[in-house]
DNA sequence: GTCCAGGGCCTAC
DNA sequence: GTAGGCCATGGA
């Protein structure tokens, strides 16, 4: 399994080059911040609902505890879901208050399996964001399964063990090397790959992954075969 | 107008 | 334990 989960990698790297998403040296509140805003948003709306809070200086845990619930809402505004988020982003920042002194330092201290129970007892925090903060924050090996995930290994014939979060999730650090940045770049490039290539409908022709993948190749001969029959019928 | 985006919570069965 | 509804804006 190894060594297939590392050629779908190799891949994908070689045909969009690296994503480059959360470089070191962005500010970990914000990454939080960041991955919260995300669920079940478009990327472009995230940044602007940022934009927001940096302007209204509420990307400090103190800022977002004290923040009236109207301004914090208001500035979330742009990722959608704004009360919810508005909620969670206050959630954390009372987690991290009550239980860290309010310094995410210490929070990223702990042991990962300690730190992704502390996120997950975080109300709006579930498997994937936790491992999004994991990640991208804290930068400690967590492999992200998203929708894009699921949908990208299904095509490929590449099944979990079991199909729930954690079943996928071990698919990928019961067999990869646990390192932070393989576990950046892989997830960021499946994103990429799901919105370029595999798609709902997907585009197969000229899909890095085509010659591995059994999805791919029976839609491709399928429609090779209706041009085939098209052809036969205006003969 | 419809669909979807870097999910998670809550309720009902 | 899990299927289904709900949360909501902005761009394609």
């Amino acid at each position: 399994m190894r060594e297939r989960l590392l050629d779908v990698y190799r891949r994908l790297l070689a045909f969009y080059g690296p994503q480059h998403w959360w470089p070191a040296g962005d500010d970990p509140f914000v990454v939080v911040v960041g991955a919260i805003l995300t669920q079940s948003a478009a990327w472009k709306n995230v940044e602007s609902a940022l934009a927001r809070l940096r302007e209204d200086r509420l990307l400090s845990f103190d800022a977002l505890l004290r923040a009236p619930d109207e301004e914090l809402e208001r500035a979330v505004r742009p990722s959608g879901y704004f009360r919810m988020k508005a909620r969670k982003l206050r959630a954390f920042a009372a987690m991290l208050a009550e239980r860290f002194d309010g310094r995410l330092e210490r929070l990223f201290a702990l042991p990962v399996g300690e730190m992704r129970a502390a996120l997950l007892a975080t109300y709006g925090i579930g498997p994937e964001t936790a491992d999004d903060i994991i990640l991208y924050a804290a930068r400690k090996p967590a492999f992200v399964v998203d929708a894009y995930t699921r949908r990208i290994f299904d095509r490929l014939g590449i099944p979990p063990g079991v199909d729930t979060y954690d079943g996928w999730r071990s698919l990928f650090t019961d067999a990869l090397p646990q390192e932070t940045a393989l576990f950046n770049e892989y997830h960021a490039l499946i994103v990429r790959h799901a919105k370029v290539k595999c798609r709902k409908e997907p585009l197969c022709p000229g899909c890095p992954l085509l010659d591995i993948c059994p999805t791919g190749q029976s839609r491709l001969a399928a429609s090779a075969a209706s041009q085939v029959d098209r052809r036969a019928s205006r003969a």
